[in-house]
DNA sequence: TTGCATACTGTACAAATAGTCGGGTATTAT
DNA sequence: ATAATACCCGACTATTTGTACAGTATGCAA
């Protein structure tokens, strides 16, 4: 079997080989990764070289001291973990619970991606925005806040379920509300049961074709 | 004279040097060195070596094959232009120039509109990151920033033209510098030269198959 | 001249390093 | 049981590789 995945032992070996060039900036030799690997022979090495070769994780240059590559698929065995976790990866001490917006959102947004805990990525769906050059499909980052200003483009929770709107704060009736950029939808009074979750930043239009 | 600048042979070593591990990976022998340099005698080698290692551009380890790196004073006598910066990030302080970007985005895919000045999001080209799993193609958004921790993956300026690098302050020499994580792209120091811009906050992976 | 640094040739040798040979144990699947 | 696989041991050889010593030649500056 030369294709199969790799045992835990091989991968040990490759992390072993990743952080020794990573450190030093050349190979280990067979006695390094003898120790390294703490194992008193060198047939030790040769064996899981040989392994990780089969299976094309590393390549070799025979009789050359030092003489050893990570190929492309072998950096994929030893990758660090995303530097941001991405769509249902909870982030410590994230001030929006993600399963909780990403449900919320279901019938809004097919796709969120959190950025970091003040960023994160929605998907818009919907016509409620669009004079407001934000269309239906297209992505909105958001950064999260706790104050808001008159004509901020936010993200609010409405009756449990999320929208983009913008929101508008005046000194005359009614006061605070969201308001639809399309004079098709209805505003939205700004009662105890809309919460604004964070300001619209970016908006990422989707390629789209005009028919 | 020890310090002195480094003779026209010895940068000629020390490009033959720096391709040979941009290269294989890993640094030559003395017998591929003295090939490379088309001598007859490894005490050529040794000699430019020595003289290398003196003027501090180099690091040898005794007796040790390819025990060689170069130093970051070494790369900076090899120095190539850009290394794989973006697509047209000018950046000047203030938000970047919304009409120039989306400009070139278009031939890419997206439109992008910049909403504040303290977020924006970027186009990747090249694979000087790889192993911190940002690619040829990706999206990084970043959050301009005005401090940053070592350890941060930064969007720099680096004489005028901008790169995506890992920021690292150490409190041993080269003390302050730019990391890629390819070990095929050197570091790059902190000079007047280098102005970091912001942090990467998150990383969209454009969908690649592997053939 | 003298000294000095650079750059090179040539030979020899010791150390570092890769690789081999002939075993072994434990596990898993057939 | 038998085979296959992963993993290991210890001693050994062959090759690669670094280093040392002894020179030659050139340009440059005091």
């Amino acid at each position: 079997m030369k294709d199969t995945a790799p045992s835990t032992r091989q991968i040990e070996m490759l992390k072993i080989l990743y952080g020794y060039i990573k450190d030093t900036g050349y190979p280990p030799t067979f006695e390094e990764m003898r120790e390294l690997l703490k194992v008193a022979s060198n047939q030790s090495v040769v064996d899981l070289l040989t392994k990780l070769e089969e299976k094309k994780l590393i390549k070799r240059s025979e009789n050359s001291a030092r003489g050893i590559n990570i190929l492309p698929l072998g950096y994929e065995c030893v990758k660090e973990k995303p530097l941001v976790p991405f769509l249902g990866v909870s982030h410590a001490g994230v001030p929006i619970d993600v399963s909780e917006i990403a449900g919320n959102w279901e019938s809004v947004s097919s796709d969120l991606r959190l950025l970091t805990d003040e960023v994160f990525m929605v998907e818009v769906i919907g016509d409620s925005m669009i004079n407001a050059g934000i269309f239906d499909g297209d992505y909105v980052i958001i950064k999260s806040a706790k104050e808001f200003s008159s004509g901020d483009i936010v993200l609010a929770s409405v009756a449990g379920s999320s929208t983009i709107k913008r929101f508008i704060s005046d000194d005359k009736p009614p006061y605070l509300y969201l308001k639809p950029e399309n004079p098709n939808y209805p505003i939205i009074l700004c009662t105890s049961e809309v919460e604004l979750k964070g300001k619209v930043i970016h908006v990422i239009n989707k390629q789209r074709k005009v028919n």
